[in-house]
DNA sequence: TCAGAGGTATACTGATCTGTGAACATTGCC
DNA sequence: GGCAATGTTCACAGATCAGTATACCTCTGA
């Protein structure tokens, strides 16, 4: 990508989480980066295809983020729910609720590429959380896994109430991973 | 409300839900709904009022589907499950996920109408969770409203997915409020 | 040397957006 | 009878939307 197509993704997350895709005109994304709007479709196209570039962008800052947060831990017990704290900190800078969801809502179409790029980032949350299980020797890793998920997103849905559900949501996690433990030696 | 209002707020209910609030707009509410422009601007002054209508409206009828869907139950202990049981109903004809959630992703400023009513709605069903399980004389109601809450909201926001979420959060669910029971004779 | 890639500047199209103005028709109620 | 509420018709304003056309600039690498 050049520079000025990378400022463009740039300015596009900060405009389409904080202000939704559809309000946000590639106008404003033009020049918010400092950038000619006939640039911006030289690099992109089209405003879906920023729209997924910039999705597929954010997927991938956030899934290093978790990665990292996992390599963190020195247990596997603990790595399972790590994504949880992960979640805490990505929260601190990202208040608007999950970026993928919120896309969806604004595009009905099921053939648009935010359809597929939201759906494998659960998915590939959800296959983390079971390999993270199965490493950790859980029983049933298949369910556990879910349950994860289902707490991961709820989190992230009950981002704008004036409660803190994240401590919640990390105490219950983890108590679901403690309750899935097969003892050993 | 007048006959022609209500058939604007019908029309507006399935199409900002199926479509996305600013993908709509009020010339295509009108022509659906039969009814001229100037008749809607009559009735609601704004567009900004007739979608804060619209999620008043959709409130009502969750909450009333909810409310019956709890006064089915004959013991207690079931009851506080019971909302997951209505929003299996719910999600047979509303597969686009939370309308309010929805609405806060496309409505970025917190004084808009759309944040209160979505905070309430959040807000009425953790309460209810709370009410249920004291009543079901569950230990710490309101820990277990949080948690009940975040599964409730992980499992609407989980259904884009190609998996099937609402079981296993039922089966969740009521494996907390059982282990939360306390024992009486 | 010169060709191509990346980018700028500016004007434009045609459609769509929210919201308004003004005149007129219908209905029910006092 | 007459008034007020409800609604229609239709034209219009001013802004913004995604996307294009044309011409020009600058740098790099073969």
């Amino acid at each position: 990508m050049t520079p000025a197509g990378r400022r463009i993704v740039a300015a596009a997350e900060e405009l389409f989480y904080n202000r939704g895709i559809t309000a946000v005109g590639v106008d404003l994304i033009a020049e918010q980066s400092g950038v000619t709007k006939r640039t911006l479709y030289n690099q992109f196209g089209s405003k879906d295809h920023l729209v997924a570039t910039y999705l597929a962008e954010r997927d991938q800052r956030w899934r290093s983020l978790v990665r990292a947060t996992v390599d963190t831990c020195e247990r596997p017990v603990e790595a399972v729910t790590a994504p949880f704290d992960a979640l805490r900190t990505w929260s601190e800078t990202n208040t608007r609720g999950c970026a993928f969801i919120n896309a969806l809502a604004e595009l009905p179409d099921p053939s648009h590429p935010a359809h597929r790029i939201a759906a494998n980032q659960k998915l590939w949350l959800l296959n983390l959380f079971k390999e993270l299980a199965t490493a950790a020797d859980c029983s049933d890793p298949a369910t556990l896994a879910t349950q994860l998920l289902l707490l991961h997103e709820g989190a992230l849905a009950t981002q704008p109430l004036p409660i803190d559900t994240l401590s919640e949501t990390a105490d219950l996690a983890r108590a679901l991973v403690r309750a899935s433990e097969r003892p050993h030696q």
